[in-house]
DNA sequence: GCGCAACTGAGACTCAGTCTCAATTAAGCG
DNA sequence: CGCTTAATTGAGACTGAGTCTCAGTTGCGC
């Protein structure tokens, strides 16, 4: 039961610092959490916590997620679709996506190169960044040989494991 | 009457080419569309034709937008909020952008360094881009020079005109 | 001009996310 | 260890962007 304790106890601070309490339902979630190693959706969430037998509302999900963004320890990510995608952050940190819109498979990268530039330019435009979202579309290598794209999708599909919608 | 006919006449060779035909809705929002020089929303399109006294419907704007979005006259653009902004495509094409979450100021840039980079990364990573999306928030000159955040923004806010609901 | 596939509008619907409010609980304090 | 109270919770109503349906309309190739 002290798996991903670290994690916890580092939000158990934040909180603390806002004057806020550490509840079973924030503690369910941060394990829930940190035992996902991909990009995740809140309704996502939701639904794993119930096939565990978590108790936990739809609105705690949220509520929950927006002070974990807040504290540093989870991203919210643009993946191309028109809503949020989530990640946890863990010591390796900051990457950006290339993102298959046939497949819907995403590739982490990071490049200091990229980075050193955009500095720049945020330099030079006196603009002082906080953070970036980097989203490149294309193909990946696996679609590209199968064929130049079946039937041109305009629209990035099956991000994820899909929607999976149970409300209540 | 013949302002934006370019515009129009690539949008109705792309329809035909479709086997689509090119109708009076249509081409009034193509001619809106290619009035506004900035990023823009749906409602805020769907608003602004009311105010002008064109008759076009919710559904209407949103098949047509996605039409755009195909024919490559219109880019669909993230800027940090939880919907789609768009932007027409003029010449001068491709650009990324820096927002600040303070006052919303979208600043628009091109680098092609920074473009050359990714093309590079892709190459690396055997993926073959079609598109990109890069966003970089933080804080514009003026908004860092009133004080650092007066009361530390997590979200976006106050992009373009805002949203001016009126369904129906 | 005709025919018919493409198109339109009204409004129902979906789905992610937010809000409200009464009931519950964490946690500092004596 | 119980009290107090501000923070938190869950149920479900609500919002707002975007989609879908379907009956009636229209562009356009012949």
């Amino acid at each position: 039961m002290s798996k991903h304790s670290a994690a916890i106890a580092r939000f158990s601070d934040f909180l603390q610092q806002q004057g806020l309490k550490l509840t079973t339902e924030r503690e369910a979630l941060v394990r829930e959490i940190f035992s996902i190693h991909y990009h995740f959706e809140a309704d996502e969430l939701l639904f794993k916590m119930k096939q565990n037998n978590v108790k936990i509302s739809r609105a705690t999900v949220y509520r929950t997620l927006e002070l974990l963004v807040k504290s540093g320890l989870v991203r919210r990510v643009h993946l191309g679709e028109d809503h949020y995608h989530y990640e946890h952050v863990s010591g390796n940190s900051h990457h950006d996506h290339l993102i298959c819109t046939t497949c819907g498979t995403v590739i982490e990268f990071h490049d200091e190169e990229l980075e050193r530039r955009q500095r720049e330019i945020c330099e030079r435009k006196k603009f002082t960044p906080t953070f970036h979202n980097l989203q490149i579309l294309g193909l990946c290598d696996a679609c590209r040989r199968k064929g130049e794209q079946p039937d041109a999708p305009d629209r990035v599909k099956m991000i994820g494991q899909g929607a999976m919608n149970l409300r209540k």
